[in-house]
RNA sequence: GCCAUCAUCGUCUAGCGGUUUAGGACAUCGCCCUCUCAAGGCGGAGAUCAUGGGUUCAAAUCCCAUUGGUGGCACCA
């Protein structure tokens, strides 16, 4: 059963993905999901001279990965609403038939004024401590004051005439009740000299073709909507309800943007984040239950997701909780999956060379001894590397665990007892290895630790890592022998 | 400059007039667990609820002002 909601994502194809463009699109899938209704994807390439077919594509492979599908769109059009790319609307005439009817009612007016002329009005009307705005000046021309225009080889735009007093207002599901003062609003422009719609004329048309029911997007939009509402209002258009989501800020303070470090999704997946744990994230970002649940299953999330929860104020995007986040998800997923994940990313990102050579049933266990210390999947390689490489003597390790005067003794012990005495191949396991490692100490009378940590810096050159029993369980007999001999070798002889 | 909007621990937030000595989560600190690193468990510190005025028997919660932040003010979206 589909519900009567209609939502859409509305990016325009001029880079990548920002995280906050997910957050717009996720809260409008939300909706979608929750009501039971439409999920629109429409591509609003007016800016003809930074759109491109490249951040469409982009754009529609983000929104995949994080499977924020929609029902209409690029790729899925429906007759009646298609095409979904403005420009290819602009081309059929969709926005021309509306700017014919605001002009012919006396609500747009043709304007013939250059950018510079338009410009030097706004210079003065900030002297005069009033808003930077087109003056009105083409507002009245008479056919004849027009003809000349033309015969002068200027070109127009079209304006929408303003009404100079009176206020416009709406009700946001986040915010309330907004009102603007129509005095403080200029004569903007509805279609470019090229005929290409404005966004603010182009949003508005769609959004009343589509049926769009609801408008969910950043708070930045806010003061678009009275201009937007004026054209809903001229062409007698039902108005959809707005919901302006609150803008999403970098450490700062200041709106979330390139300088504050990664802000493309795509940047997200190659450092290895799960899109579970960006989704769960971002819904966090300016929504809330009443009892704060942080993490959710994926129809939880829809189940539980509200418009009128959305938080009005901005947040500030804290990459520490993306992380720690990303690390539940990941220990959530089994370790077949990790590994699946991991396989992906290493085609993802185009680095097949770190794998190569690497035994896939051996990398299967060492992710699945590592498998809760990774927080990014992009962590994987230099956590189990060593599984795969000859030893690389770590330096503090060794000085610590080989060398000092505290330990030299009984690791050279430990060291010579282990190429001896390790159990038999057929009985290498984690649990008879542990027993052995006991006994050593018991017998010689060390500590566990005494015996344990020589063996691991040995056999993976480090002092951090997997369990040590597991990990030689999983290396075998042979490998294990064959780095003891190579660490007595080196350090001990 | 004008307009809009926002304001609770460092961060995300709960709170909707009395149940609040303001709750949770991340981060941080300590302890426990432990073969290391993690993970996990327990606990600590951390918010005069931006400030100042009201309203009310009672305010983080309602109203006003101030301050500060952010956003918008394009033939960009």
């Amino acid at each position: 059963m589909s519900g009567n909601i209609r939502v859409r994502f509305a990016p325009s194809p001029t880079g990548d993905l920002h995280i906050g463009g997910v957050r717009t699109a996720l809260f409008n899938w939300l909706y979608a999901k929750k009501e039971k209704g439409t999920f629109v994807l429409r591509i609003e390439d007016t800016d003809e001279a930074r759109s491109t077919d490249q951040s469409t594509g982009i754009i529609i492979d983000a929104l995949n990965w994080l499977q924020l599908n929609w029902q209409e769109g690029p790729g899925n059009e429906l007759p009646e609403y298609a095409p979904y790319y403005q420009m290819k609307r602009k081309e059929i005439g969709i926005y021309q038939k509306y700017i014919d009817i605001l002009i012919e009612k006396g609500f747009a007016y043709k304007c013939y004024c250059t950018p510079d002329e338009v410009e030097k009005m706004r210079q003065q009307a900030l002297l005069a401590k009033l808003p930077p705005k087109y003056n009105g000046h083409c507002a009245n021309l008479t056919e004849e004051e027009r003809k000349n225009k033309e015969a002068e080889g200027r070109t127009a735009v079209i304006r929408f005439k303003m009404p100079k007093e009176g206020s416009i207002e709406f009700d946001d599901i986040v915010r309330g009740h907004v009102s603007f003062e129509n005095a403080l609003l200029d004569d903007f422009v509805l279609m470019k000299a090229n005929g290409v719609p404005t966004y603010n004329f182009a949003c508005v048309v769609d959004d009343y073709l589509m049926k769009m029911t609801h408008v969910i997007r950043g708070d930045d939009h806010i003061s678009n909507t009275p201009r937007q509402l004026h054209i809903f209002k001229a062409l007698g258009w039902e108005m959809p309800k707005f919901a302006h989501l609150s803008m999403i800020l970098g450490p700062d303070g200041a709106r979330l943007s390139k300088r504050h470090g990664h802000t493309s999704v795509l940047e997200y997946r190659r450092e290895g984040y799960l899109r579970e744990a960006l989704i769960n994230y971002l819904a966090l970002l300016g929504w809330s239950t009443s009892d704060s649940q942080q993490l959710f299953e994926h129809d939880e999330l829809i189940e539980k997701f509200s418009l009128d929860r959305c938080n009005s104020s901005p947040a500030t995007f804290d990459s520490a909780k993306l992380l720690w986040m990303n690390g539940e998800y990941i220990r959530k997923k089994s370790a077949d999956e990790i590994y699946d994940l991991f396989m992906d990313w290493i085609y993802y990102t185009k680095q097949e060379n770190i794998v190569e050579k690497w035994d896939k049933v051996l990398l299967k266990k060492a992710i699945s001894l590592e498998h809760e210390k990774i927080k990014l999947i992009k962590d994987i390689p230099s956590l189990v590397d060593f599984f795969f490489k000859d030893v690389v003597f770590d330096e503090a390790a060794t000085a610590k665990v080989f060398l000092s005067e505290k330990a030299k003794d009984s690791a050279k012990l430990v060291l010579n007892e282990s190429l001896n005495r390790l159990p038999a191949e057929q009985s290498f396991t984690a649990d008879s290895l542990e027993l052995f490692a006991r006994n050593i100490a018991a017998e010689k009378g060390i500590k566990t630790g005494q015996v344990f940590h020589p063996i691991r810096v040995a056999v993976s050159g480090r002092t951090q890592g997997p369990s040590l029993f597991h990990m030689m369980e999983v290396m075998g007999k042979d490998e294990v022998l064959k780095r003891i001999k190579i660490a007595v070798d080196k350090y001990f002889k």
